[in-house]
DNA sequence: GTCTCAATTGCGACTGCGTATCATGGGGAC
DNA sequence: GTCCCCATGATACGCAGTCGCAATTGAGAC
């Protein structure tokens, strides 16, 4: 689990200042349960302007200190990145919970399409809806 | 190939209308030979309404007639669905040429990821990004 | 400490996509 | 033809996210 210091350290890694506004947000995000909207971290940051929560955060996602969760119904979340390393989602309609995996089937199974049809892979999404074990009880 | 005509019918089977603005709508995305936004198409159809053109594209991709494109930059496309079965979209970055696959491998590592994670699946999407072959020449 | 300068911030205006409202028009069952 | 209701167009609106700019501030140089 990624830490609030381990993102400052980041941060300060790859040149950008380490700020007081900075540490705030990634307090804020830190101290989030679960996958938060911009609007909701921006709320729990009233001093804080709202471009410069919209900075902030898609600062953080470009290190992978945050990851972007494109939901169902076309809008987005954010959350702290587990590990940093490679993973999907998968997001639960009922409770908004977001529960990550990873699975080296299924990435060899998307170079292995790209690869057939001649594509040199970038990028890849994969997000899977459905509901949680609770919130199928 | 789903033609123009097929959609209508489909429309026509759901309950409903036909109308000049509908068959305008899907001949415009019938001639489109590429994915196309919602500005694309409108600018297509001078005489038709924004609102209609949303409206109208929003209702083929309930009946599964377009399918939905989410890009690498937050943005979407939609495209004539190719066959109706279940696929997934390889995304060229450079021409912006989508090309469909469906892959059974791909589809089971989904299914037995969710099931590991007690998550009831509703639905899944996997997005391919990359360069296509002609655009690596 | 304090100087200095570029990075960062806040504000508010702005853009773009998509939706709501509502009066008018047109399809099709009868 | 009549009637009812779905569909349409115009426009206003809402919301997420960005931009421009002046003021502020961090952190290294000294």
């Amino acid at each position: 689990m990624s830490t609030s210091a381990d993102s400052a350290t980041r941060l300060e890694d790859t040149g950008h200042r380490l700020t007081a506004t900075r540490r705030a947000v990634l307090d804020a995000i830190a101290r989030s349960p679960r996958p938060f909207t911009i609007e909701e971290l921006s709320e729990g940051l009233p001093d804080i302007g709202r471009a410069t929560v919209f900075r902030t955060v898609k600062l953080l996602h470009e290190l992978d200190i945050v990851c972007r969760l494109p939901l169902e119904d076309g809008g987005v979340r954010y959350q702290r990145a587990g590990s940093g390393e490679h993973h999907h989602h998968l997001i639960c309609g009922g409770c908004g919970a977001v529960a990550e995996f990873s699975d080296p089937a299924l990435d060899d199974a998307i170079e292995r399409n790209a690869a057939a049809a001649g594509f040199a892979l970038d990028a890849h999404s994969a997000e899977l809806y459905g509901r949680c074990a609770a919130c199928r009880g």
